[in-house]
DNA sequence: TCAAGATGTGAGCTGATGCTCATATTATGG
DNA sequence: CCATAATATGAGCATCAGCTCACATCTTGA
């Protein structure tokens, strides 16, 4: 027994079915990206969206049920494009060391950031949160990347994925500050990053 | 030669001569704190703003030139609370171990983002920037905290702005995850950020 | 005491924008 | 070929919040 629910909640009114449709709503996800990059979040206007897709406003709410809905849509597309561009510990054979891990991870992790980073900026700082659905995915699999290296050092699961957080939530803080101040590129941060995880990973096996 | 700034873009439009209206000022800065924590910026309407305070909105508009103005002065009382939690690095002795201070340091850290931890989210994730001129005062003193932290460790003082700018960075990224997760009051985050802290500390001294 | 300045008031103007709906056009499948 | 479903359109409705302004009230200082 399913609860219905009415297509004005959802997160997409109607599936789109053929392929004029098709283009039509990845039109309005991709001009959404670009409206919402240029404009930030308070003058994101779906009006605009449409004009720019080449698409008219009624299209528009014939498949996404409100504005949210178009930004949760470009949120999710633009962070697995972040996932693509991290290294995939599935890919990786365990022969690295630990400090080659490090090295690719962090890279990885500046590089992801790197990708339309105003966009990036302004889908973390100013749009609603709401519907984690895809959000804890994201995360799930992100805080993946790190427990790679929390293994190696550490046994105790729980205190692994602790460890991951932190490092995670670290390494976070410093790469959009940076970003923020546009010293992304910078190769004196990215040391200092890998220098702060190793150091902190080593604390790990010797605790 | 100053500039003239016409009363509409500067900070307050009119300064309160009497008590009476300084009083209305503060009133609707005190209720703005408590209207934009319990609604979020998106929600912040100046009309409620003056309602909760007691006041009329052409009160309100006498002394803030817009609704931005208000958060800005909201911001500006809650980053000197802020900085009032903080450990004072004037007050204290040099006399205190390496691993005291990063104790004392991260304590702080924490307390002060205990402080009305909602609207601090709010104030860092929702409201738009703008005006940088108190929020760089406020990170001169905020990064002063940790340069007394790495200057032990480091003796050149470029590199020292460096790594108290990471640790700093690194710190408020954990702190703020931690927050939105309710893990503040977390002992075993505590820990391993001052874990962290000090291993990076150490790594700085031996290279 | 009383002008002049400071402060307070709130109805409503103005502009903006999310979204609907009646209607038109295009595609599909039998 | 045509009935039905899918898709497209855009004028305009409904709402809403920032802010103004003409006027009232209070305070100050001479």
């Amino acid at each position: 027994m399913t609860t219905r629910i009415p297509a004005k909640h959802r997160a997409m009114r109607k599936a789109p079915k053929q392929l004029r449709s098709q283009s039509t709503v990845e039109g309005i996800v991709e001009a959404g990206a670009r409206v919402l990059a240029q404009r930030g979040w308070a003058k994101f206007t779906t009006n605009e969206v449409a004009r720019v897709a080449g698409a008219s406003i009624g299209s528009l709410y014939q498949y996404f049920p409100n504005k949210l809905a178009i930004a949760e849509a470009i949120r999710q597309r633009h962070l697995s494009q972040l996932l693509a561009v991290l290294p995939d510990p599935g890919k990786q054979g365990k022969a690295l060391s630990l400090n080659r891990h490090v090295d690719q991870l962090i890279d990885g992790v500046v590089a992801a950031h790197s990708i339309n980073q105003k966009l990036h900026r302004i889908l973390l700082d100013e749009v609603p949160l709401a519907a984690r659905s895809f959000d804890t995915d994201f995360e799930r699999e992100y805080l993946h990347r790190y427990e790679i290296l929390t293994r190696v050092a550490l046994d105790d699961g729980a205190r692994n994925l602790m460890a991951a957080r932190i490092l995670a939530d670290a390494v976070e803080g410093i790469v959009h500050a940076a970003a923020s101040r546009e010293e992304l590129g910078s190769s004196a941060v990215r040391i200092e990053v890998k220098r702060m995880v190793s150091a902190y990973l080593l604390a790990l096996q010797r605790a």
